[in-house]
DNA sequence: CGACGTAGGTCTACACCGTAGACCTTGCCA
DNA sequence: TGGCAAGGTCTACGGTGTAGACCTACGTCG
């Protein structure tokens, strides 16, 4: 009968806790319930253990919540180099990064909401800066550009509102209130009325203004280049 | 003796609940103690009133929270319509709303999670699409401009994380730490030496990085202007 | 082999939160 | 004058994060 190692005894128990089975649980929950079901007595009788035994492995709540969206950030897969110039290799990257976000679509408002990245989150920024400098960017141009991506390096809309449920109006009912703008909000009401018509535009696209928003900013980028 | 008028009759009186009376001292409270401190019982007490008393006047916390955001888009001043074209026009309306935001630094977080506009943000929004159709932008373009300049048309920095208390960080506790990085995370580590050790880069200016990310999405759009 | 230190699970308790529902006062109008 | 409705108050409920004491089981070492 094989004894465990000396080293890091118990953890190789199935049933006892650890940090990382603890956050796994919590994004779990948060992906079913939503965020706001994410709280330590509940997580603690999903784990089947006592509320208080989660301090063990974290902090506090808002450790638990770092640990969270660093889970999601570190499930972003790599992308390989490519021959295909750097904005089209960022552009996979931020994609990808994007479709690992909209699996959990509570990690946008909690990573937005933390203020200290976690070790996940440095890779990928630093994958990010190395397509940039890769691609000829200085390292001031570069620096500009993480702000200038801002959140959306991770995926994020950063949209004025959260666009949530977009389905679940009455096309009908959006009329009648874009034309009650119209008299004081004439432009709002042009735009409400143009969109919900399918007259110019078609329903709002949020993935495809995502990626004419990213355009926008590489091609803005490489425009700088060399330059400053 | 002036009697009052049949209307509106004791809504007159200054100890008097009211919305706006509610929702300025939220504000204020905000502003001086954090948003975590803004609960229905602490602004209950400042008012001098029972906590139940808000319900007569604010639907639940989420209205009182969208009206304290409301309130702050409220105050950004519009601009007068200028000959300088729709760019520096929309600009100079944008950093009135980020001098107005950054007044209250906790309206970012607040606006960011709300899901419903409400009618100051309507207006702002409305003011933003004016200047950009007037500026001879297509609809559609308008449109795809929004998205692109997200919650920037607020002020907003979208940052990747919280940019807060950047000046009582040790900098010889930063270089250590970025040499730390380098062997893993060597761009990270490249640009905060660089940022750090003001060899190439100041301090990072956020409202100067703020207005790089401003110009450069103005001039995509611009670029775009008549050809989409 | 036995004592010990400690990591980690548990229990109780506290302070605080948002808010439902019943109650009561006040001032207006018919 | 009677009634009505708006709005302020009171009590209470179920939830939250977490401090602090307790206890148990295990690896280590004399």
């Amino acid at each position: 009968m094989p004894r465990r190692p000396p080293t890091e005894p118990r953890t190789a128990a199935p049933d006892r806790l650890s940090r990382a089975r603890i956050v796994a649980d919590a994004v779990a929950l948060a992906d079913r319930d939503g965020l706001d079901a994410v709280s330590m007595r509940k997580l603690a009788t999903g784990l089947g253990v006592d509320p208080m035994s989660i301090y063990n492995h974290v902090r506090d709540k808002g450790d638990l919540l770092d640990g969270m969206a660093d889970a999601v950030v570190a499930a972003i897969e790599p992308v390989a180099p490519a021959e295909t110039g750097w904005q089209a290799e960022l552009s996979t990257l931020i994609l990808s990064a994007r479709r690992e976000m909209l699996r959990h679509p509570w990690s946008a408002s909690v990573l937005g909401s933390r203020s200290q990245p976690g070790p996940a989150t440095l890779t990928h920024v630093d994958r990010v800066l190395g397509i940039l400098r890769g691609g000829g960017l200085s390292l001031e141009l570069a620096h500009h550009a993480l702000h200038v991506l801002g959140s959306r390096i991770l995926g994020f809309d950063e949209s004025l509102f959260d666009d949530t449920a977009p389905a679940d109006v009455d096309p009908a009912l959006v009329a009648a209130q874009a034309r009650a703008w119209a008299p004081t909000l004439p432009h709002v009401a042009e735009l409400a009325l143009a969109a919900n018509h399918d007259g110019v535009l078609g329903a709002c696209d949020d993935d495809g203004e995502f990626r004419f928003a990213l355009d926008l900013i590489l091609d803005g980028l490489e425009r700088h280049r060399g330059r400053v």
